[in-house]
DNA sequence: GCATCACTTGACACCGCTGGCTCGAAACGT
DNA sequence: ACGTTTCGAGCCAGCGGTGTCAAGTGATGC
């Protein structure tokens, strides 16, 4: 074991409550004593134990962040500027990746509940999270980010994904397109209910009924997009609108395979700019969500809630169209 | 805050050592006290406290994952895999993103050092971690994964780069190429140097001399591997050997950006085996590692390590050739 | 009916650190 | 010169558990 605050005590030659007084400042002490303390620590090599201290404070100093998946790269930047912003305070971070599996979602929310931690940033797959991560929210604080949670009362980071969709089926209009196509996201999730209805209204505007547009679910997972693709390119539409990259990217290369060109043929619009979208040919024209931003903003909210700081109920980031190669 | 075991022994009208020694299984009791006590923590919600118990019990129930970038699709299917392994033994994971920045990797080993962590998966990024890493390797198990850490003497899994790269070399020699360029690594990190040494081997073993080969440097990036293409190509190679994924992908873009037609008239191959290189058009042929096993693994060495149990030196997993549409 | 034994149960001393409170001494005021 | 304030340092009681150890319980055997 490494040595204690009693070590260094018996060495400085003063008392345990002088060394921790000193370490803290939490109490003023002589200039004399400061010296003599703070030379016992670095001739031991002293390092508090975390663990004690955080018995006594009740704080764990980490916060622990819920996520679906870490390989989709918008959650990998989320938890970027998740983990920019907490190492910025020295708080530690704990990853629980739940593959998508509510099972293991709830497993991790007792894991966390046991684990007292300071806070927690949850980004939902489902939007209906299971009971436990209510009874988790309860005891601790949490705030969710891009997707909205049912019946939690946390504060909310995301992104307009209404103002987004509509700018990008706006866009399409703008550039002629008529015949549109629509891969949405899964049912239930508010950022795909939000896309969606960001491209109807977007569409009804224009004069297009938006019942008559083909639209196609998928999960937000590449291979939906591929078999979105297949239902929906039979109806010949000159642009398809995608709830994610992911997804238009999946419907993309089908075209490709199909023997289309895009954009000559078929346009292809995405969401959210994950850095895919610049490394498949053509590159994605996207709507990009600041996501690294939306976990830095969601772990300084949290860690504003944790030091009982004024914490806003909801705090919306703009989505930004960005414009590439796959809209002719 | 929450019921403590104090409440618990009270609702129970048991002592508090029963009923720690009924959650704990570490001493017998009647059936009756077993459901007094259960039926207690059932009504009060209890769950213990495991700061508490940490420090009791000196270990912390967590380990840390140092990793230069989970953007890196490699570097995050290594994290899944971790995740995986600790999960099922209901450790937490505490990520360590380092972004390929020796200061910021210093001082995360200080905060684990204070944290007090049961041990450190880590993946280097430099092969030469610095002082504050060596220190903490000093009073924390730790495993290293993927890259060799030079002067750390810690149990290593990896896969054997020399062979994974004379495969890549062989199949294209076998495919009739003789015109070859290679993107090397960052001089210096093990798996680039080996990944060289395995292509100039198997070119060697067919009569060319390797070092006739044009060769560049890259440092792993995308973007460095168009910066390497730009120089490869007026040499024309009929194939290029990328030390990974990323790269190759760099080249790959670069060369349909010139003009060229991948694979007829040029072959790329990759490493690693990304997921990344199924959605890029031509699909790379590459080599596979097996990232999330290796994670697994380390993980699983780590946990045997920290349990007292035996652990080998080094585990290495096998590369494996996969045959896509990139070479000709 | 009483001693013995196997099994339970409860008291208690920590784990390492913090912080309120007390105490002594020096510095100040009148 | 004495009382009062001030400030630095030490004592000690926790934080919420765990696990050892001794005491207590009921059942069993003679």
């Amino acid at each position: 074991m490494g040595p204690t605050i009693k070590d260094v005590a018996r060495r400085a030659e003063v008392s345990l409550s002088t060394v921790s007084a000193v370490l803290n400042g939490s109490a003023p002490a002589s200039q004399a004593t400061r010296l003599k303390v703070l030379a016992a620590v670095a001739e031991l090599g002293y390092e508090p134990n975390s663990q004690a201290r955080n018995l006594k404070r009740r704080r764990s100093h980490a916060v622990g962040l819920i996520v679906p998946d870490v390989l989709n790269p918008f959650f990998a930047l989320v938890a970027e500027g998740v983990g920019d912003e907490l190492r910025a305070h020295d708080y530690l971070l704990v990853l629980c990746s739940t593959d998508f599996d509510e099972r293991r979602e709830a497993s991790y929310a007792r894991l966390l509940r046991a684990t007292r931690l300071d806070g927690i940033v949850h980004l939902s797959s489902t939007g209906l999270p299971p009971a436990e991560l209510h009874e988790l929210a309860r005891i601790s604080k949490i705030v969710t980010v891009d997707e909205r949670v049912h019946g939690l009362a946390a504060p909310f980071v995301g992104s307009d994904n209404r103002r987004g969709a509509r700018a990008a089926a706006e866009l399409a209009l703008a550039r002629g397109h008529r015949r549109f196509g629509i891969i949405a996201g899964p049912t239930g999730l508010w950022t795909a209910e939000q896309r969606l209805a960001g491209y109807r209204e977007a569409l009804a505007a224009a004069g297009i009924d938006p019942d008559a547009v083909p639209t196609a679910r998928g999960d937000y997972r590449l291979e939906s997009g591929r078999s979105a693709a297949v239902e929906l390119l039979p109806q010949e539409p000159t642009v398809i609108l995608a709830a994610n990259d992911l997804m238009a990217i999946g419907c993309l290369q089908h075209a490709l395979a199909a023997g289309l060109r895009v954009p000559q043929d078929l346009s292809v619009i995405g969401y959210d700019d994950v850095p895919l979208a610049t490394v498949v040919t053509p590159a994605l024209t996207t709507v990009r969500q600041p996501a690294r931003e939306m976990g830095r903003v969601a772990a300084k909210l949290l860690l504003d809630g944790i030091e009982e700081r004024e914490v806003p109920e909801s705090v919306d980031l703009a989505p930004e169209l960005v414009e590439r190669e796959s809209l002719a």
